[in-house]
DNA sequence: CAGAATCCGGAAGGATACTG
DNA sequence: CAGTATCCTTCCGGATTCTG
């Protein structure tokens, strides 16, 4: 009875390694940076501060509670700043941390192999798709 | 009737920008690479081809089915080959493609700024935790 | 103005069993 | 060996409403 089943070994072994993915920088970034928002609010702040209003204007396409939550995810690992000034009506800016811009030439490179490459992928992506009959 | 009501109107500006955003080849590039075990994938077939067993062992975090998943996403995507030899056990080796090496250095390039800020993330996220007492 | 709170559907992802 | 097929749970993200 105290011998482990495969399953429950199987199962030891991938949680093991679930700890180790969950530790690895790489994927840890990636995950951040991979959310739905981050890039076009990057890409936003990249030039200078931003009021939470334009930036709801320009990244239409989320939602307030979507764009809200990226942002405060953001702030939390230190990759840029909220800053509120009490008046009426209350105003809020984001803006890059030194962290936050230490990123830009990261994200920049990324930006610069897609919109070399990404046509090459979309060429892949039809030749594949019409060889499945 | 035909007046559009302000929900309505916000949602046709939202579904526009649904479009561009699904267009955008930055954010297109990071869905793909941002993937849970893309990364990982990346990092076992950088240095070579590699058998899917080879492959499911080092990733033992996921599981077959996410394994083969992204595989297939990424050969559809030209990133990666998949090479079937008949033989009995079949055979099965996966490698980066030319496109697909082209964007290690990319995915390099992310990985060293995680590993060299990876910390004061965590610094900020603790200090920032730790404000909300 | 800049959000917080709530409800909800659908997709992502995991566990398990079976196959050529 | 290298997968499919299936079931099942979690959780992402949108719509809506309310607030200091």
């Amino acid at each position: 009875m105290t011998t482990r089943t495969a399953a429950q070994r199987h199962a030891e072994a991938r949680i093991s390694h679930q700890a180790r993915f969950t530790n690895c920088p790489t994927n840890r970034l990636l995950e951040r940076i991979g959310e739905k928002w981050v890039a076009l609010i990057f890409k936003e702040l990249a030039d200078g501060p931003r009021r939470y209003g334009e930036l709801a204007r320009a990244i239409a396409g989320a939602s307030q509670k979507m764009l809200t939550q990226t942002l405060r995810r953001l702030e939390r690992d230190g990759l840029l700043s909220r800053t509120v000034t009490p008046a009426v009506p209350v105003r809020v800016d984001y803006a890059l941390t030194p962290l936050g811009q230490s990123l830009v030439p990261v994200m920049q490179a990324v930006t610069r192999w897609a919109e070399q490459n990404i046509e090459q992928i979309d060429v892949a992506r039809e030749t594949h798709d019409a060889q499945q009959h």
